[in-house]
DNA sequence: CTCAGTTTATACGGTGGCGTACACATGAAC
DNA sequence: GTTCATGTGTACGCCACCGTATAAACTGAG
């Protein structure tokens, strides 16, 4: 029972993976079935043994990407600790410095705004990332307002810098997140004075 | 000499605006030339002796989009006056909470990732999108550094808003939304304590 | 009414993509 | 070496789309 034999030489992964490098160079339009299969040197006759349809795979990419925006990430800064700006900064780092994970994250966001199931994975990992993003801020910051608005300002520059077109003149991109960061993280607003 | 005679039924600037309209609703994919003429009720026939190709299509978008994402807004600003919050808030309001505007300057944003023409084309609104910020910002913040850094959370929060999916427990997103604002133009910084 | 110019409908060839059917190849188990 | 499940190649029907060609319909001027 449960024989295991022929060899594969197209496994499931390699389509996941060769599907997500499609979605983050061409978004969710550009994973064809045909065109992975070329780009694995291979034509399409194994694909529709591991996926019932293209949908199929579009959903499996998913799966994939949830999990490792999430769980693999926020595994790797709890095991590798810190204070709380560093886990923040490592968290930022992990996700929106990879070349694998943040084109893939910023074609999902556009994607999201079209599937409504899309969408809806989206959600949860935004918003396991802004609890830590919450729970970092608040560490420092004791009103609840405003470590949420704290957080969404992080998050928005995180993810809008990508989105953003526009030149600073003489600065850098880099010089100019590095003072918006300080302002989020290292500078107390005055005393409340409405 | 130029007799002008047959009348149009679907003139170009119709295609242009069904365009947009798939541009904003489903990204730059879906303005298909028969798909557009399907829903203009008529069949391409007519599209051919006004653009070249679909190409001519999208550049033709783009101009529109470029003409009335800056020349039209930042008049109708001017013209509406104002002190600086109230322009900003103005300028914020005409573009990024226009049922029009918003979702193509969204597409766009996301195009302009694998399209350098309209990643420059971008970037040209976004300059001046960003030059307004700052004049305003300075009437009030005199490090220019901070008031470049206080620009792009500005900015960044405008965009990144529409692509993120968190939720805010027993926030709402505008509530959220204004103290960040608040922050971002209310809050001198403490004392530069470094 | 006639006419010319323009817009539109229809038909066509070509391409690319999906999903299916079936035959071939491969390699482990026996 | 035979068997057999599995992966792969090839071919097919289908549909959507682009761009072209050509004929029909419309419109305003004379």
């Amino acid at each position: 029972m449960g024989h295991i034999v022929g060899a594969t030489r197209t496994p499931r992964d390699r389509w996941i993976e060769e599907g997500l490098q499609a979605l983050a160079a061409d978004g969710p339009d550009a994973v064809r079935v045909e065109a992975l299969a070329k780009r694995l040197g291979v034509t399409k006759g194994g694909f529709y043994g591991f996926f019932a349809d293209r949908d199929a795979l579009l959903k499996a990419m998913l799966d994939v990407w949830e999990r490792e925006s999430t769980d693999e990430v926020l595994e790797r800064i709890e095991r590798e600790g810190g204070d709380p700006k560093a886990k923040i900064q490592r968290a930022g780092v992990l996700t929106f410095s990879s070349d694998r994970l943040l084109p893939i994250d910023l074609a999902i966001r556009d994607w999201a705004r079209r599937d409504e199931a899309v969408a809806e994975r989206l959600r949860r990992v935004d918003n396991r990332r802004m609890a830590l993003l919450r729970e970092m801020i608040g560490t420092f910051c004791s009103d609840a307002d405003e470590v949420e608005a704290r957080s969404i300002l992080a998050f928005c520059l995180a993810i809008g810098e990508h989105f953003l077109a526009a030149d600073h003149g003489d600065r850098t991109r880099a010089q100019v997140l590095a003072r918006a960061a300080d302002l989020l993280f290292n500078r107390p607003r005055k005393d409340h004075s409405h």
